[in-house]
DNA sequence: TGACCTCACTTACGGCGTAAGACTAGCATC
DNA sequence: GATGCTAGTCTTACGCCGTAAGTGAGGTCA
């Protein structure tokens, strides 16, 4: 008694509202300090009404990763394109949205995310490797090293955020001269890692093609 | 009053004991089931008495991924060998390592282990690298991107141990004839994904050295 | 002897996920 | 209108969690 709410019983709630405020709260406190509760109170109810639009908090949390890639990824192959060209997009598509919603990055470590609409998306790419000439064997574990190599540059990148601001470069001094002169340019970002990683797996990629 | 344990007030619990019985929780239970208390009752000792041995639980989790790594990377490189051997060598020790202690995986996907151990071994991949001909920050991605690779397929692999059994091989029926392609095969493993990647990643950087 | 240090224990607080169940509004049916 | 059903919401409760704060027993050394 005495919330503020309106206190109608059927407020409609929906399980898009619910989906949309999660990924705000990973976003905005990050996903560990993402809680039923917390939720709630967001959304101005209590927290056993949201099982009511998820199934438990796995639920909750592989909602929110479907919902980021969602978010992220388009269907359809729009030109033709090279496909160093699509697999790179592909690649570009989940950065950006990992790069949305940091805080729902975690999300992605432990969960692979099978709906309709991914297994889609990876059949399509499938589709263009082979037409390219790799085997689909070849072609699927291609997907996964690429899909693989974004999230984890993005997690460990999320895990140095983290860590105490002991700046490597210092430690580096002279004991580890070659360390130094490595970071002698500034700190490494995510996107030239990212992008290092990504133009060498495709190099390697095109050296594993039959006629290559 | 009344614990079975000798109630001596100096047990003679040591850090090391702590770790090791952290890591074998780990490994058993799995990381997520990982708590204080519960690590405290394997070891016949109350919650807070931990503390004494570890800052607090992320301490812990830490002192775990050092653990693994200290466990499985030898810091010498024993005969002279070609960079391609070395840079192998080293992704399958972090390999073995993480396979050893499955349940410890997820806590190496939000931390980098800044040690002077691991500081170390990182110096002598990267002169190894640079002997090579590769510029110092080119190395460094390149170290960033084989661990990424391989810590990246661990956690790939534990998240769909994980999730529901229901094959993918099923699902992709007539829709996705390809994936039903190449799923054919049996299911892919980890070992063969790493593999992959790997090979992938190691000639793509042979592309990227100066005179190749 | 007594001061001090180390290690372990006790108690307590505020959080968490969620099982079980009670209440209520709206709707279909008679 | 009365009845019963269903779905959405709230209440209560349980057993976990990490850890702050305080207590006290043994050992060490002046």
């Amino acid at each position: 008694m005495g919330r503020s709410r309106v206190q109608g019983k059927h407020a409609g709630l929906t399980r898009d509202q619910v989906l949309q405020a999660a990924v705000h709260l990973a976003d905005r406190d990050g996903a560990a300090a993402l809680s039923m509760r917390k939720l709630a109170r967001e959304l101005d109810v209590e927290a056993m009404t949201l099982y009511h639009h998820v199934q438990n908090k796995q639920g909750l949390e592989d909602a929110i990763v479907e919902y980021v890639l969602a978010e992220s990824l388009s269907p359809p192959p729009p030109p033709p394109a090279s496909w160093q060209q699509v697999v790179a997009g592909h690649a570009d598509e989940l950065h950006r949205g990992l790069a949305k919603h940091p805080g729902a990055v975690p999300l992605f470590a432990s969960r692979t995310a099978i709906t309709p609409r991914t297994l889609a998306i990876l059949e399509h790419l499938l589709r263009v490797l082979r037409d390219a000439g790799f085997a689909p064997r070849t072609a699927l574990h291609l997907v996964y090293a690429v899909a693989g190599a974004v999230v984890g540059q993005h997690l460990a990148y999320a895990g140095e955020q983290n860590q105490q601001p002991a700046d490597v470069a210092d430690l580096a001094g002279d004991d580890l001269p070659v360390l130094a002169e490595a970071l002698a340019g500034g700190p490494v970002t995510m996107e030239s890692r990212l992008e290092f990683t990504l133009t060498a797996l495709i190099a390697g990629f095109e050296t594993l093609l039959p006629g290559g």
